[in-house]
DNA sequence: CTGAAAGCGCTTACAG
DNA sequence: CTGAAAGCGCTTACAG
């Protein structure tokens, strides 16, 4: 223990300028740009400052240098597991580049928006990541005018004026028709997501989509409302149970409600996908371990994550973004797995 | 959407001032101490705030006030469940303060200590609140040299000149102790936590302390190793079963292991408390949905954090601490359940 | 009750 | 490559 941290007054850039026989300037820049500096100036530096183990006041340095370093990721519900791999890609791209991050979870209450709101104006963040599909705001103060660099993953928000980081659900979700209707299925169900989100629309003109082109009527399809959670799945489950003449296939917008539909029919007896074929959307891990596995489109949740945190950092630190980055759009691989196979019927027959 | 929230440069305290026709120190006030101002001034500041939307930066509140107004929580390891509910007390106690609060997750690497080292040292947080059982140090820099108030909870640190907030672990082992041994159990087992740990130590030194007075011969106690996991509990439980002579009563220094014993004589065809009475500590919420629901010694958790939390406000404002306040001491009630009971052959007979 | 002014601890053009 | 000096946006004794 150095005499230095002893004492009860902590140490201030100029007492390490005292210690190593050179001007504030020349501390901040061993601290912040050693390449500046001479190679014998930045070791008596380093040496005092290891000596005294002294760390920077950092409201100091944020209100001088007019940087956090510090990114806000604001996310639509945090208990949401399908978001840890994004925040993952998210921290390997921010902390990479230097960028501490904090999360602002919306929970659907007002206060949260307020407090977000609040965040950014106040100035303890150099950028925002949205994942939830809108932006924030509270009594008339939107995050869009604050001039605070944004960008949005996951869900995309139309209309705006910032880079986008998506997924290609309507592609993906064509071809999850396309591997349903390939099986020999026409007489198809659709689980949707709550009617307003983005990824919900997506995900249903793709279907639709795909079962235009391979002229099946749309109003032969059966469409199960839904919102996305376990308990949506196992309602559409219990309709579905009591139609006199089932689909032969399901296409969930999302694998939650996928999985609560696949396990209320295996309870009520049915073979999947002997009875029923079921395709999610997403990937989520528990989709690997019901029985049986799930079919799904698997969402790149790290690079969606990675990506739109790389275009943040680009955004923050004044790097033109070009018109392509502007807007990607990653691909979202089908995993056919066991829950998916043959119609059975070839759609044609009729079951009791 | 008003005007000024259109301007890309974020408002600053002079903008207000100028607008409600006042100077900075007055809507300084108005922010801060605002039973300082008279009503009408009060007033004029709080309709431009409320027009701008205007929120302090906090970076120079910060700096100039040298008050963060932000607490930092050492944990040993946020995944414990056992922390939840102290953490939910110590929010409330500094939420109704004003302050906010981070969690420094020690996880038991050096790298976490450097970083909750220099968050003290670089001025983040007014104060720390102890829950490990040790002064944070790194590189010869400990937190208790560096003059940020700090106060121990949970795990008392011997020799430590800060307050400390502790549960009566003494008494209560005692407590349990006295409670098997009037179910009439004479051949008893220990189950130990980690040796240098202070909570072992004093549950321990209760537990002994219980057996000596009722004239209990110390050796005749089966003392098991362990270090808080289920897992000791079950590797205790397969000496337990391999004993030519068991003993009838466990007393194990926390619920987890006395789970993880319980559920393995159960698993090998023993009764509960039939063939050996168990008793835990702690009062986990999981101890009451075990089968037997587990007789234990239930922490006041959020009772251990909310007056850790109000004696740190305390010694962060100033305010004196009294000599029975730096070192409280919360009873922790024995709770009877269904997993002990009278020692069937009054622990004078053998088993074979 | 209110204002003028100093200053918190840094960073960064600007010179040299 | 290095230093002197200005200034980031607040708060708070100090006056009045």
């Amino acid at each position: 223990v150095d005499d230095f941290a002893k004492d009860r007054r902590p140490l201030r850039i100029a007492d390490i300028a005292a210690m190593a026989g050179v001007s504030t300037a020349t501390v901040s820049r061993a601290l912040t740009s050693p390449e500046k500096l001479r190679a014998g100036t930045l070791a008596r530096v380093n040496e005092a400052v290891a000596r005294t183990g002294y760390t920077p006041n950092l409201a100091a340095r944020v209100l001088r240098a007019r940087r956090t370093m510090v990114v806000l990721v604001v996310v639509p519900d945090i208990a949401n597991p399908f978001f840890s791999d994004v925040l993952r890609g998210i921290d390997e791209s921010l902390s990479g580049a230097g960028y501490g991050w904090l999360i602002g979870n919306l929970g659907n209450s007002r206060e949260k928006a307020q407090e977000i709101v609040d965040i950014v104006q106040s100035g303890q963040v150099d950028g925002v990541l949205l994942l939830n599909g809108s932006i924030p705001e509270y009594d008339g103060r939107s995050l869009s005018s604050l001039g605070v660099p944004m960008v949005a993953v996951c869900e995309a928000i139309p209309g705006a004026d910032f880079p986008q980081v998506e997924a290609q659900n309507l592609e993906a979700a064509r071809e999850g028709a396309v591997h349903l209707l390939s099986l020999g299925h026409r007489r198809l169900a659709y689980l949707a997501g709550p009617s307003g989100n983005i990824l919900e629309q997506q995900r249903r003109a793709g279907f639709c989509e795909a079962l235009v082109a391979a002229g099946v009527a749309l109003r032969s399809v059966r469409f199960y409302p839904g919102d996305f959670t376990f308990a949506a799945g196992r309602a559409a489950a219990t309709g579905f149970l009591a139609a006199t003449v089932r689909p032969t296939a399901l296409f969930a917008a999302n694998d939650e409600m996928a999985i609560g539909f696949l396990k209320t029919v295996r309870t009520a007896g049915l073979a999947v996908p002997g009875d029923i074929s079921i395709l999610g959307f997403d990937g989520i891990a528990f989709a690997d371990f019901v029985e049986p596995t799930l079919t799904t489109l698997r969402q790149p949740r790290q690079a969606l994550g990675q990506a739109g945190a790389s275009l943040l950092v680009k955004a923050m630190t004044g790097v033109p973004v070009t018109a392509a980055e502007a807007h990607i759009r990653l691909p979202v691989p089908l995993l056919a797995r066991a829950s998916t196979g043959p119609a059975s019927d070839g759609g044609q027959h009729r079951i009791r």
